[in-house]
DNA sequence: CTCATTTAGCTGAGCTTTCAACAACCATAA
DNA sequence: TTATGGTTGTTGAAAGCTCAGCTAAATGAG
């Protein structure tokens, strides 16, 4: 902040929806990251990864392709894949004849397996925790505000 | 799972639904954290402990009181507290006549300073990514949501 | 009192993430 | 061609978090 002096801090009402949202979505993140790594021994990062794959045509995707679909940084997404690769979950090879930079990560078949295993345990507890929570209406506006933060912060993208 | 043949799996709204909760709450959590952490070296969960304690009488909380009011295991709190010690900002002691095993964390003055150093940056950035960003019937709603859940998460606690 | 159970808090190991730095490659233009 | 600048992906170190295990102290039942 360049003068402090100027802050418009936040009202009462303010602090009591940014602290109630703060608690709601990192108990939530926390329920279900808990679940899986518990059930599959994987973070939710990990199977994000893996769901990505599963969803793309020859079941591979470049690295930053899929950093922006996982909503990971590239750093981030080399060190998962490396983890997975060594789970053998996944295979990392180059491009033929294109860019030589380029790098694809590839879900295996144990992959695939692994991830038809973690699916339902997760899936279950994502139903508890939010869809059985809230009411049609309430997701209806969670989406809408979800959509309008989500465009509204990678505008701002700096 | 007990039986995946059962497992409801989300519809295509559903999963639109959670894709977007998840992506706009893990960019909003991101951009916070990146903020304070490049203006005052600490991150968010540092940041909410200082907060704390500064609200409490004596500036001093119990740990285990901590820990609840900063959605934090115990663990979590003892490492984070330590490395606040570590710099400065808080100070650890026994408590005098009660409970033996007590441990009490109180703001020091440099901690209180650097929290006042910090605040004004943090609360713009929650200004811009969150207030500004939605309508007052967003912020309404997303209230409403977010008390459910908690209330949701913690009474199914397992 | 004695024993078992629970609670408060700490610790170390292992894992994930962040950040900065880097190498390799592509693209563009003079 | 040769600079120049941007992009892709990886790496290593540092930091935070999770989990299991631990000690010491409180609690409660017999």
């Amino acid at each position: 902040m360049e003068n402090p002096a100027e802050t418009r801090w936040l009202t009462p009402r303010e602090q009591q929806i940014w602290r109630s949202y703060m608690a709601a979505s990192l108990a939530l993140q926390a329920r279900i990251d808990r679940q899986l790594k518990a059930e599959s021994g994987m973070p939710v990062a990990y199977y994000e990864i893996l769901v990505m794959l599963s969803e793309s045509p020859g079941r591979s995707l470049r690295m930053t392709r899929l950093a922006e679909l996982c909503n990971s940084s590239r750093s981030r997404l080399s060190h998962a894949v490396a983890a997975l690769e060594k789970l053998g979950y996944v295979s990392r090879c180059g491009i033929a004849g294109g860019d030589r930079r380029a790098a694809v990560a590839q879900l295996t078949d144990a992959g695939y397996d692994a991830l038809v295993r973690a699916a339902p345990g997760h899936v279950n507890e994502v139903r508890e925790c939010l869809f059985d929570a809230l009411s049609p209406e309430q997701l209806d506006a969670l989406h809408d505000i979800s959509e309008t933060l989500r465009t509204a912060l990678d505008q701002q993208r700096r």
